[in-house]
DNA sequence: GCTTGACCTTGATCTGGATCAAGCGCGCCC
DNA sequence: GGGCGCGCTTGATCCAGATCAAGGTCAAGC
């Protein structure tokens, strides 16, 4: 693993930047230095592990900076990706002492953490805390059905269209920008991590990229930089019915 | 569509067969009665649908009796099935007013129906409403994890086997029985809907059941009903890990 | 008792994506 | 600057499950 320790600033909640999207985004000033006095950040580099299925778990915590990733393990080690999370999304689980799946990070990333228990405790006591979280837990388990679909029933092409479409849009969210006509991001995971996430092998990833290459829907700069001249084209590829998803 | 109607009886909360493991589950006294003056109980036939995605939808509910299905369609037909409610499951998203999925009930079925803006002032007001649907809400959430695992890396045999296995066991729980040794159950979906659910074709689950028979891992008795001669040699066709998975 | 239609099974063939196998590009480190 | 390893691409072949096509079973209704 090369990389240079990436230094993310550890600034106070109301200069932070997931301030009003995450698990704390409905909370008043005093709820919030109730949080401030149970959290903490942690850092990470691209590949590192967070915690392994099983490992005792003694926080839960806001993605703030990078990308996380879920995934579970069969014994003859088939893998399946079964979260993706982005700045502002909740890992761990309330009441839970030990964690469901691996959590590692797809790039250098940045955690607010908050200690477990007191957590709970904030939970049950703060209604704009447990509110927020309800929330966002539905917005998840939208999330984890439409993928569902995905994997149940797309093709490999369709696959690739609608992951790259997906981070376009997530991408284009946090700059606030539109999602038309021409976008360009950064793949924040590998070949090898996006066949974990879509149900293919890394073989297939790296030839339907080629294939949405050569026909002129995505251009790629380097291995990692994602140009899409013309978003409803790849829009078109996903399969998706015109006026969208969840997403 | 033949069948009588199930007569179902509408009981009060009290005698409820689900009052400990629905969205109810926390509820004192006094919150049940609040519970109680928005409720009213829906009947459907195998086969019919409660409502279409997108529809207006202008309660929310429990699964008393029966089983229901949450399914996506594509344009061209593809459907996925992305959630499979059994008794005590909720229906439907507070503060949401359209449905997001098709939603057919697969058996006669019986549902407890809140009306949806009362039912969302009560998640305001009620803690141990929001708690217990938060709590619920996580556990479908892993549910759909480990479905994840299943449409993306596991078999066709796997598939069926997990399905059996997992009907099996919610089976076993409503009747309080343990799950092992020699088990028998009906099964509560066509073979369609069960590759609905599996992510494959009708002739596919068809075959894997044939297969799972001819090695007597199962036996048929009729189309719907299966006997499992030993539960841990079906365990053993599902690809997880000894000590099980979420289910 | 025959027809009808919903479900289901089974067979033959096809194919999308997996698997097996080289080889490339590029940054890192000696 | 040369070797090495990781991430990626591309080619050849294989095979699990899809697709296409018959036919079987069983209950309902005439």
């Amino acid at each position: 693993m090369p990389h240079r320790q990436h230094a993310f600033p550890q600034v106070d909640c109301a200069q932070c930047p997931i301030r009003h999207r995450a698990v704390c985004a409905r909370c008043e000033t005093d709820e919030l230095e109730q949080l401030e006095a149970i959290k903490y950040y942690r850092s990470y580099e691209a590949g590192q592990t967070i915690v392994w299925a099983g490992d005792k778990m003694d926080f839960v915590a806001s993605v703030v900076h990078g990308v996380a990733a879920l995934s579970q393990t069969m014994e003859d080690g088939r893998r399946q990706m079964v979260g993706l999370l982005l700045p502002s999304d909740f890992i761990g689980r309330p009441n839970r002492e030990r964690a469901s799946y691996d959590v590692t990070a797809t790039t250098d990333l940045q955690l607010c953490c908050f200690r477990r228990v007191p957590f709970q405790d904030m939970l049950v006591n703060t209604p704009h805390v447990s509110q927020r979280l309800l929330e966002m837990t539905l917005d998840e388990l939208d999330a984890a059905r439409e993928w569902m679909l995905l994997l149940g029933r797309k093709t490999a092409r369709e696959k690739i269209a609608s992951f790259l479409s997906i981070i376009a849009r997530r991408d284009a969210t946090l700059q606030s920008q539109v999602t038309s006509g021409r976008v360009a991001f950064d793949l924040p995971l590998t070949r090898e991590a996006m066949a974990d996430y879509l149900g293919l092998t890394l073989e297939t990833v790296s030839r339907q990229m080629s294939s949405l290459k050569k026909d002129g829907v995505i251009l790629l700069e380097g291995k990692r930089r994602i140009v899409v001249p013309d978003f409803e084209a790849l829009m078109d590829e996903t399969g998706d019915d015109a006026d969208g998803g969840v997403y």
